[in-house]
DNA sequence: AAAAACCATGGTCTTTTGTCAACGGTTTTG
DNA sequence: CAAAACCGTTGACAAAAGACCATGGTTTTT
């Protein structure tokens, strides 16, 4: 599929998309359109993207996925300890979650004081 | 306290406190010591610095934040519909929560993964 | 066949969230 | 008291994550 396509489907901008594609997050098929030099992406960019969409909302940056979906396509385990690194993204969204929840009950304990004295001066 | 010590009990940086500061996150104390124009910090600014790092965990920006914190300590509750934004804030943070755990399964699930072939080709 | 919609590339611009450096004062410590 | 550590202010800088714009081609629609 071409870009627009993907754009809608996955709710991304185009840039975003191009940008993504930059870092190394996603990948365009080999050949590209020949007579019009359009890109061409696989259906599973669709997929990667709604990962990317996902992780970004567990708070890691583009650089981290970017590593992590090499190492998943990766052929060569070797030069980076993938366990590693992956136990210590799951240590970081694990706190982030906590912190998230600890944060959520404070907005609940919050909006229940404004519900019950909302007049208070 | 001085901002050096309100550095070292929160965790963050003078930069970044200062930083905060202007954002109008914490407040300095009215009165400065007066021979030596130094700040003055409240025994309360931990506390909030300790719910910025969680808020942020959250991906609360700074300026959401800021506008919470106005809004717990606003006077005139009329200008503002602070339910309608708590109300916002906690479906944004309820949803980031539910990405991160989809997140953290597919983050298990690949170093489930890589732990049973972890050299395949 | 025009017009409208789409695409690639390259470059600039923006926002957010700070960090760093410099300068001149202040406080604490040896 | 001198050195070291601290403080305020200002201003420059930075990285991340895109948005935006211009240009020049390509498809699709009318």
């Amino acid at each position: 599929m071409r870009i627009g396509e993907l754009a809608r489907r996955s709710g991304f901008s185009r840039d975003a998309i191009r940008f993504y594609e930059r870092q190394g997050l996603i990948a365009a098929e080999e050949n590209r359109e020949k007579t019009s030099n359009y890109k061409s992406y696989p259906e599973d960019a669709v997929m990667t993207l709604d990962v990317v969409r996902d992780a970004q909302a567990a708070g890691l940056s583009i650089g981290d996925l970017s590593l992590l979906l090499s190492q998943l396509a990766a052929e060569n385990a070797d030069d980076f300890d993938g366990d590693a690194f992956l136990a210590a993204k799951i240590a970081e969204v694990e706190a982030r979650i906590e912190a998230s929840e600890r944060f959520l009950q404070t907005l609940r304990e919050t909006r229940h004081a404004l519900a019950i004295a909302p007049y208070e001066t």
